[in-house]
DNA sequence: GACAAGATTGACT
DNA sequence: GTCAATCTTGTCC
């Protein structure tokens, strides 16, 4: 799918680049919205545990469209994981979004995630959030800043620390800390990884 | 056509 | 902490 000819200036460099930059900003898919407190970036060619690490396929084309679509998949034959398309035109790269802090519609989350221990858990994982927003395979290559699109990113300030970690549960370039979190939230699916020096 | 692996989650010990 | 669920995708023959 190709997407209408909006510039996406903050979304058009390395994945690496632009993971940071999206936390603070919104996703919301109807009248549900979670800010993004986590996400890991995944890159091209360079980047064994990419996707897009062996080229084309028909699962993973929307990472090498323009920046600023849906990347959608599904992993273990039961979860949807969702990403965002970055990396410039022809590039591919992705930045995955690992958890939300629920903002709007947390009712509705509910309804998609009764077995939630907390409000935390309603998004504290990428296959938690995609049920609790209602992400799937169909959203797969949506445009995020179309208005009346059905998933939309609210771009929002990107925190003042931000922690950076290895990503999780690969098992190939295991050792990059292309993993990206707010420091001290408490929605992240997992330990917090390393915040940055002090000052 | 057959097969192994996977950017996870939830239940159980 | 350990482990099963579940099935699509990509690779190889």
């Amino acid at each position: 799918m190709i997407g209408p000819p909006v510039e996406v200036p903050w979304l058009s460099r390395r994945a690496v680049d632009a993971a940071p930059l999206l936390l603070g900003s919104t996703l919301q898919v109807g009248r549900r919205s979670g800010r993004i407190v986590e996400v890991e970036a995944y890159e091209g060619a360079d980047d064994p545990a990419s996707h897009a690490a062996r080229g084309g396929t028909p699962r993973n084309q929307v990472m090498f469209g323009p920046p600023g679509h849906l990347y959608v998949y599904r992993i273990y034959g039961m979860h949807w994981c969702a990403n965002i398309v970055c990396g410039i035109d022809g590039q591919p790269g992705a930045v995955l979004v690992r958890a939300l802090e629920p903002l709007e519609g947390v009712d509705g989350m509910w309804a998609d995630r009764p077995k939630a221990r907390s409000e935390v858990d309603l998004c504290s994982g990428p296959g938690k959030l995609c049920a609790a927003l209602g992400v799937t395979g169909d959203h797969d290559g949506v445009f995020l800043l179309d208005a009346d699109g059905p998933v939309r990113l609210l771009v929002g300030r990107p925190p003042d620390r931000v922690a950076s970690g290895p990503r999780i549960g690969i098992t190939k370039a295991a050792d990059r800390p292309w993993r990206f979190a707010e420091a001290a939230n408490p929605h992240v699916s997992r330990p917090h990884p390393k915040p940055p020096p002090a000052g």
